[in-house]
DNA sequence: TCTGGCTTTGAACAATCGTTCAAGTTAAAA
DNA sequence: TTTTAACTTGAACGATTGTTCAAAGCCAGA
């Protein structure tokens, strides 16, 4: 064997991220791209085959770190109800001030992409798809702990749950910091709190 | 005066429409357009000024439209509420059927551009703003008709109601025509319909 | 130190992008 | 019928698109 990968590709991707998440996968030019990760041309296709390649890759870290992002939320509480809360809220606040746009990189593409992307449209389905099962998971959690009613379907209220947060990201992509987040994310669970009590 | 225009200038425009709102701002390249509008670019150019004059356009007829359809149902039923209900469905069952996307062409477009498109970006702002207002006119009458609840702000339905139809929208285009849209719509409108009964 | 095999480079490719404009066409006004 | 001003045409523009590949660079093993 010879010389090894020198770029640090995480890093590469992460970057790669950053740039499709603001501007879109056809608004990305491969240009622009090779400047921001400061790759040849070559050395990119060589690593990822393709503009789609890459973005799919960008899909994926972009899953892992939100997954990553839930389950930090989770070890700090020991309600699942605020960690969901607690979660969504981040995401919206932290969107709103660094990121590259408040809209959910996943949401984004499938509403930007057609059947010419087939294979990228369908990473975004199975990701978002992904998502609202890890919120299901901790609705489950919060109706066990009596946090939420339990007469509910827990898939109807992750349903409800991933509507409602992918519709106030657009919401607040509108309005921008007026939007009263967190009065809206309670109000999202308003209707289900559980009125029993445990312990 | 001399030869007056030729071609159908609203006919265009919905042409031009439906591609947009099929491909996107910049999945759509003028070429295509061409064909579709059936039009040379010098015409284009001279009528809309550029592909951006064009796609505002679009987006002013995408609008027009929409309150027109909202106007439509509202006056086919004594029942505000209905009419609200009965455009949000249609809206959604007719764009899962024909149209290009079942995706609001006006969340689209914020979703898609940056800065760099300041004044679509706005144009596509506005007009959610000016059908949230619709919505918000329809739910005052639904209040006053005892429908909904009077107790809760209008403002604050409309604005939930902005936040559910555009999440159902994109919920539907990952999951398709599984999606119990009629009811998830209701269970929107659920939390709020008045005990009240009047006459 | 040399060699072998992998990585990186960046000029170059054909295709396509949004846009322009001089020439041609058209029909109302004179 | 002639004039005239607006409209339409489509070839062509320079810029940019995603992608390729021969050449140069690099380092581990011999």
């Amino acid at each position: 064997m010879a010389n090894n990968t020198k770029f640090d590709r995480d890093q590469v991707i992460d970057k790669a991220l950053q740039l499709y998440w603001r501007r879109g996968f056809h608004g990305t030019s491969m240009r622009v791209l090779q400047d921001e990760i400061d790759m040849r041309p070559g050395s990119i296709y060589a690593a990822f085959g393709s503009k789609e390649g890459l973005f799919k890759q960008a899909l994926i870290r972009y899953t892992q770190l939100g997954s990553e992002h839930l389950q930090q939320c989770r070890s700090k509480t020991t309600s699942p109800l605020s960690a969901l809360k607690a979660f969504m809220l981040s995401r919206v606040t932290d969107t709103q001030m660094s990121s590259p746009t408040c809209i959910c990189l996943l949401a984004k593409t499938i509403a930007e992409l057609t059947d010419e992307n087939a294979e990228l449209l369908e990473q975004a389905k199975a990701s978002l798809k992904a998502m609202e099962s890890s919120f299901e998971t901790l609705i489950i959690e919060a109706q066990l702990a009596g946090e939420l009613n339990q007469s509910q379907d827990s898939k109807k209220l992750a349903r409800h749950v991933q509507i409602n947060f992918s519709g106030l990201r657009t919401y607040i992509r509108v309005y921008g910091a007026q939007v009263p987040t967190e009065e809206i994310i309670d109000n999202i669970f308003a209707p289900y709190i559980s009125n029993k009590s445990f312990h």
